[in-house]
DNA sequence: CAATAGAATTAGGAGTGCCTAACTTTTGCT
DNA sequence: AGCAAAAGTTAGGCACTCCTAATTCTATTG
């Protein structure tokens, strides 16, 4: 039986193992909020039921299942988010929370519902792609902004959604998804940006450039 | 801490014990799907967390703190339903079972919204009263339809809404809220009733006739 | 290459909610 | 009243998911 636990193990080790890279315990106990114990035991039980391949002390990869599975999760999370904002009207910064509850209550005909309601969406609130219903993810040519360089030019494709105050930030900033923006300077001493956004132009940290992904030009 | 266990056993306590009669285990066992000996070790937790009375042996009673959870979690299942049927399209057989997960799953600010877009409906689609939010439910005055004598004319105000294929049977005859009916006549040999339902006329037996409640004419 | 810091696992325990089997209390009937 | 059936509770167990503390393994570094 897969379980609520089950569910959010397989989908912060598909974010967190990228292009397949092993994952750690203490980055999922980091991300989960629970103790490195807790994730060891966990990681166990996926291991049987095939979910994960377990190496003792080396971390872990999703199987084939495991990655199935993380992929129909984050498809009802990001259907739930962009369903709370289109249809009741949630602000953004909100419906990530929410989300990560009800993606494990709905069933597939809701789902499915929804999906049409919205007339099958590509995108969630934060521009994250949202897997089609047999798993296939669009994955997309980003750079964070915290990595650019003066000088770059793009769009902004995906933000960060877990994090309620930064969205609430980004969106006064008008740094949002589909937001025309350009890299104009960068201050030595604490990375500081400084940005052109559509007409306006702003100040970033690293820490809020850290939650903006852009899609550079050309 | 509330689980979604604690509410489901107040719920079905309050369903139970009506005009506040005692609620036995085994009574609780047989709704909830459970052993009575599972019953037993809730009950004594809700006694603890003051969620109950109980008194051993005689059964429990909701305290006051008991019967309001009682009302929220049952305000948010009908809101569900009828969010379910109006917004999504959903058929009115199967709200009853998503709703019995979402109830647990859905915040009071998401909820807050859903009553806001259904423009704080008073009634399910089964026709069960909505409590406010403060926890006051209009108590119907109703009579069952298996309960009723040749010659009774009403209104349909309420159905049971926990069996999909009871409820599709009901509304393939007709027998939905706010339909104006009146017993024919009854069948010594088995209590089937001849019922005039609008411009037609339909046969029901006692199992039927138990799953409807109407609101008798005068 | 051995000491050690850090990462991971195991041991032991708690709360939840379910089960079966055994036992106790209540109830209904003669 | 007395006995048996029915109803309810307790005992013991299991799966789940978390915790702290103790232990073991890996990786770094002098
Ligand atoms: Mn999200
Ligand atoms: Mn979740
Ligand atoms: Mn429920
Ligand atoms: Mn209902």
């Amino acid at each position: 039986m897969v379980t609520n636990a089950d569910q959010d193990y397989v989908k912060a080790i598909y974010r967190l193992q990228g292009q397949n890279r092993s994952v750690s315990t203490s980055s999922l106990a980091a991300t989960l909020g629970v103790t490195s114990a807790s994730v060891s035991g966990m990681l166990r039980k996926l291991d049987q039921a095939r979910m994960v391949n377990l190496r003792r002390y080396r971390g872990v990869r999703l199987t084939e299942r495991g990655r199935r599975t993380a992929l129909e999760v984050i498809r009802r999370h990001r259907l739930i988010e962009l369903f709370l904002v289109e249809i009741l009207r949630m602000p953004w910064e909100n419906v990530h929370g929410e989300a990560e509850r009800l993606e494990h209550a709905v069933s597939d005909e809701v789902l499915a519902r929804i999906d049409k309601l919205l007339g099958s969406p590509q995108r969630d609130p934060h521009g994250s792609p949202i897997p089609s219903p047999s798993g296939e993810i669009a994955l997309l040519d980003r750079v964070r902004l915290d990595q650019t360089a003066p000088g770059v030019r793009g769009t902004i494709c995906e933000v960060s959604d877990d994090d309620p105050e930064m969205l609430r930030h980004l969106s006064k900033l008008g740094l949002i998804p589909g937001a025309r923006i350009d890299v104009r300077e960068i201050q030595q001493i604490d990375e500081t940006r400084l940005i052109g956004c559509g007409k306006k132009r702003c100040t970033v940290s690293p820490k809020v450039a850290a939650a903006v992904w852009i899609s550079k030009d050309q």
